[in-house]
DNA sequence: CCGTATCCAACGCGATACTG
DNA sequence: CAGTATCGCGTTGGATACGG
């Protein structure tokens, strides 16, 4: 159980765990930056996540009122996941943690990414250095 | 491996990571409401962590600036930790973190638990064995 | 196309025992 | 006191196969 659990007493810890994910903040960066997005765009978008995890944080999201979810049962269904309000609330916040982080690396002479003007919310896990076969193919598009 | 990967790339991802940890804010308010606190001392102060996770926990916010390591090699030893002033830094964000998801459990109609007027961290994991006090307290600093 | 169900491997964490 | 080493188990996430 352990991060599992539900705490949810504390907002602060309720969130964190929201964002906690290791997909998570990539998944709303791309969301961001791509706008409303169907769930095969966003899985290509985040190379390496596989269609149970993402639907995973898609849902919790959602049920958190971060992302809307539109479902259309066409043939083939289409599903388009977008950013709510309290998403771009969050990325406010978020923002400033971003800046926060910037900084702190800067003092410590590391090289940050770049600014941008937005956050990039947050990077997938990288593969190169991985101990394990982290991603496997990547969907050719 | 997935959430363990050093991303470090995009900085809020970076500090995300650290802050993911299912004690780690709530270590952060032990010593944001007791100020310094000796290792024993925060691991009495919340139930349930084990040395080893503390030891981490510690070992990274360490790493990061967060929290301050003193070391006195008396005997028996003693250690010393406390937040340093980006742990400060650090704080005023995620106040913000913790206003924005109460507001909207507010509006979810969810009761949150009180305002109190600093962060209380978060609170560790509700698990089956050593169900935690949630606050102790009020806000001391 | 958008998922869900299942299996399985990796990892995280707690408990315990031990060291400086 | 302040950790470190080791072990075991529960949780998590990827891969795969299947359904609407």
């Amino acid at each position: 159980m352990a991060r599992t659990a539900a705490v949810t007493e504390c907002p602060m810890d309720w969130v964190l765990r929201i964002l906690m994910g290791p997909w998570t903040t990539y998944i709303l960066w791309v969301l961001l930056r791509s706008g409303p997005s169907r769930f095969g765009e966003i899985k290509r978008q985040v190379p390496g996540i596989s269609a149970k995890v993402l639907t995973e944080r898609l849902r919790m999201l959602e049920s958190t009122g971060i992302v809307d979810r539109r479902y259309e049962a066409t043939i083939p269904p289409r599903v388009t996941y977008s950013l709510t309000r309290r998403g771009e609330e969050l990325r406010l916040v978020l923002n400033q943690l971003n800046e926060l982080a910037r900084q702190w690396r800067a003092a410590d002479g590391k090289a940050v990414p770049a600014k941008e003007d937005e956050v990039r919310i947050a990077p997938p896990p990288a593969g190169g250095s991985a101990p394990a076969p982290m991603h496997a193919a990547e969907p050719a598009e």
